[in-house]
DNA sequence: AGTCACCTGATT
DNA sequence: AATCAGGTGACT
């Protein structure tokens, strides 16, 4: 699933269902998500304490309880963080269970069972978070400080992108998606590409995922998940083949840090 | 900077 | 049977 925009949707919806009700148990089916904690540590420190906020950086998911404890979820390719009604409705693939207060409950369901959970001071924060960079929406994330954090690096610029520390939350789709929108090749050398291209992709990235993050929140808003097809439609990602939709030309998929990287050959170069 | 391992399910 | 997947950390 997550990307910047589908973590914020998730944490939208635990804002509106999670938020106020009180842990009574932790069970732990997958002890390795809590790695390189004990799935102990995970349980002890939950029990009986009260979600107060939920807050995300990058693609992180920040639950925070009282008493100064943090649970930090990360979904990595195919988690969710949901509530629910009843243990009737529980997935198969449920890794970790929260029973609530109130008899629903919180779970992070995982298919692949590749999220992590891990129990943190708020003192740890920062050194835990230290390797983002910023907010795409933050006002410290302009064109000039992604000219001034490319300028720094030779990697290709998609590889550049979802690099977490030049800024937080972009992935597969978006990162091509923003480049698209640029029209800047997604091999080309960070540190190659003019000013000019930069500024471009500044505002293709924060318009993306503003793009993105309203569809993701309205999708998951409603129906309490995510469906195909409600997502962002697509430009280039997935679309091997298929026209461009801007000049017709045939989209290419490249591998890229042994990922599918989707790009129009006539439009960027 | 590139490759692989971590996992499982869907698709070819 | 093989390949792919909206991610990341640990290796060369």
């Amino acid at each position: 699933m997550p990307e910047l925009p589908e973590v914020e949707s998730v944490c939208h919806r635990l804002r509106n269902t999670a938020l106020g009700a009180t842990i009574v148990r932790a069970t732990v089916y997958r002890p390795q998500m809590t790695h390189p904690q004990a799935p102990a540590k995970l349980r002890r420190s939950v029990a009986g304490r009260r979600i107060t906020a939920v807050e995300r950086r990058g693609k992180h998911i920040l639950l925070r309880l009282d008493g100064d404890i943090t649970l930090r979820v990360h979904l990595r390719m195919t988690g969710n963080l949901t509530v629910i009604p009843d243990a009737r409705l529980r997935p198969e693939t449920t890794r970790i269970w929260f029973d609530l207060d109130d008899g629903r409950a919180l779970i992070l369901n995982d298919p692949r069972a590749l999220g992590r959970i891990t129990v943190h001071r708020s003192a740890e924060l920062p050194d835990l978070l230290k390797g983002l960079g910023p907010e795409p929406f933050d006002p410290s994330f302009t064109p000039a400080y992604l000219a001034e954090a490319a300028g720094r690096t030779a990697k290709p610029v998609k590889i550049f992108l979802m690099d977490q520390k030049a800024v937080a939350g972009l992935g597969n789709i978006y990162a091509a998606e923003a480049l698209f929108q640029a029209r800047i090749h997604p091999a080309a050398p960070a540190r190659e590409i003019s000013a000019r291209k930069l500024k471009a992709l500044h505002s293709s990235i924060v318009g993306v995922l503003t793009t993105a993050l309203h569809s993701a929140i309205s999708a998951y808003g409603t129906a309490g998940r995510f469906t195909e097809g409600e997502f962002f439609p697509a430009a280039v990602y997935g679309r091997e083949d298929q026209p461009c939709p801007v000049c017709r030309a045939r989209i290419r998929r490249i591998p890229q840090g042994g990922r599918s990287t989707y790009f129009c050959p006539r439009c960027q170069r």
